[in-house]
DNA sequence: TATTGTTATACTCTATAACTATA
DNA sequence: TATAGTTATAGAGTATAACAATA
């Protein structure tokens, strides 16, 4: 076992003590597990939880949803372009305020949402295997605490 | 309090459950953390976990770098050469193996490396603020955990 | 004036294919 | 034949500036 690679892992030991590293490096393993595993229409975390946030809270603005996801409306315009060809998502001209957009699930794009959400409940059932029920919980906790360092 | 902006917790709450979510997040946050304390001449991650590796493991290949920080061979070449620009790094042509570079700190490196250390020990005492001591310990378990998820 | 959606643009990070020179 | 470094290239993700329509 071991055949030589012992300079790979001592060069890292340093880093294993950095938590943005770690969380870099667990963040793309996870990533990588989530896409590996979903078939769908919806294979990218991005699009998965642009589909979340428009399902649970339908007719959103444009406006709103970037500022529950943190990105830029710049960046949500070309999102919902996608979503929308695939007939996933629907742009629907807001009565109230005629500038704004309010957001739609199409049937489609419910019955995606959720064999979306049926695949990452096993996704998500992987990583409570590794850490236990209650060492997750205590992850999420935490990584919600490490979100309030930076304003962003 | 909490003037009108309720929606735009709801709907999050369900990606709060989410452990890819939240490793996102977080590690967002965390980035810009360290950016922002960050002054020398090093001000990114990737430029930084190249130097501490350099530094600690002075003559690894750039194949070895590669292993061990998980990045591809092609995309080393310009995180490379923008660090020998500023005379931090230096590619010394190896004897064994006349195909393969050695990776080595120049005086100047060494210094931006000890002082970049410096401002990012107090980074992860930030972390450290908000996570306890303890707390922090087993979220770097944890996140060595997940990324066994996948192989990568 | 400020905000919404949009376009254009640019920069970073990442991934693949192909080339060269060595092994 | 396989590997090390390199180049070219393409795709995501993200950032800013500016514009038209509307508030």
């Amino acid at each position: 076992m071991a055949p030589r690679r012992e300079t790979t892992i001592a060069c890292v030991a340093d880093l294993e003590q950095h938590v943005g590293y770690m969380l870099r490096r667990a963040q793309i393993s996870v990533f990588a597990d989530f896409i590996g595993s979903q078939s769908g229409p919806v294979t990218r975390p991005g699009q998965f939880s642009l589909l979340i946030v428009v399902g649970r809270s339908p007719g959103l603005s444009q406006a709103r949803v970037c500022a529950a996801l943190g990105i830029k409306r710049a960046n949500l315009v070309a999102a919902i372009d996608d979503l929308e060809s695939q007939g996933l998502v629907r742009r629907e001209a807001s009565a109230a305020d005629r500038r704004a957009n309010r957001l739609h699930l199409t049937a489609a794009g419910q019955r995606a949402l959720q064999k979306a959400l049926a695949i990452q409940a096993a996704h998500e059932a992987r990583i409570t295997r590794l850490l236990g029920a209650a060492g997750r919980k205590t992850l999420l906790k935490q990584l919600a605490q490490l979100s309030k360092l930076s304003a962003s």
